[in-house]
DNA sequence: TTTAAATGGTACGGAATTTGTACGGTATGA
DNA sequence: TCATACCGTACAAATTCCGTACCATTTAAA
């Protein structure tokens, strides 16, 4: 259905949690607690997203994660590829020459590539700042609108 | 990886295929033959492709399928949808009101539409013309260029 | 009228991928 | 030195995807 992981659905989940407050640590277990995310969870996707330099990290007693952007600076495709990898539709895209034994007869040899560019961009165009409810009025604490029981 | 099943990326080959003889009814046999590609499956993505009107039918004996529309009335997000079903990229869209048990404190709650239509219009952008290597100078018959043995 | 060709629909088993968890290692503040 | 918390790797379970098979229906030709 050409739908996202849910891994990176609780990414998006985790770091808009944590743009709430941008300047403070947040450990696995607290983002646990706030997410309502199993922490094993949590702590696998921090770690993934650190990895992406979208998270900054520090070790040791007391260390953490926060934003390593502001969110409005971090795009889904920032997101995407940290938590999934890099965005490619198929497998006859550059860099991945793999084995499609009938490559010479392929009558869309690479032609994917205008897909893949096309998608790539729409996920750049949108932030982390747009999946959010309303950071523009420095409402910290929002308390989500209860749009329907 | 936020990649495409492989059966569309097949898919776009059959019709990048059939696309040559707009005016041919081609059969399961002959579409594999074709493109190399095990036939039960092209048999399968024939049906399904019919189905979401991308292919017009003609059942009994000498029957067989030719595209419904020219080329380039055909985009991405049709055959998509037609394989995969409707483009919808997590749970939490219109449509699908599923077990999300705690809708009211999630953050990001229906943020994801922005994405999926941004990622839906890229799809509609980009037609079956685009994906074949050059249908302007009418060469019907096309032999592969034989890039590699 | 019979036969063969070809699509239409459904169902199912195996394979690949994704998901969630666990465990040991490393760094750092108290 | 000890407790806290990140880092890396590995692994089992669950889900989804892929390919195939089977039978029904339709239609042209013998």
């Amino acid at each position: 259905m050409f739908k996202i992981s849910k891994l990176t659905d609780y990414a998006v989940v985790i770091l808009s949690k944590m743009a709430e407050t941008p300047d403070a640590l947040s450990s696995a277990a607290q983002v646990s607690e706030l997410t309502r995310l199993p922490e094993p969870t949590v702590a696998k996707l921090l770690k993934l997203l650190a990895g992406g330099e979208i998270l900054s990290s520090v070790r040791g007693a007391h260390g953490g994660y926060k934003l390593a952007a502001p969110a409005g600076s971090i795009s889904m495709a920032d997101i995407v590829v940290a938590i999934d990898g890099p965005v490619s539709l198929t497998a006859c895209v550059e860099g991945s020459n793999e084995s499609c034994d009938f490559a010479p007869s392929c009558p869309v040899n690479g032609r994917w590539t205008k897909v893949n560019t096309a998608v790539r961009s729409a996920l750049e165009n949108i932030t982390l700042a747009d999946m959010m409810p309303s950071q523009n009025d420095a409402k910290t604490n929002s308390q989500p609108k209860e749009v329907r029981a």
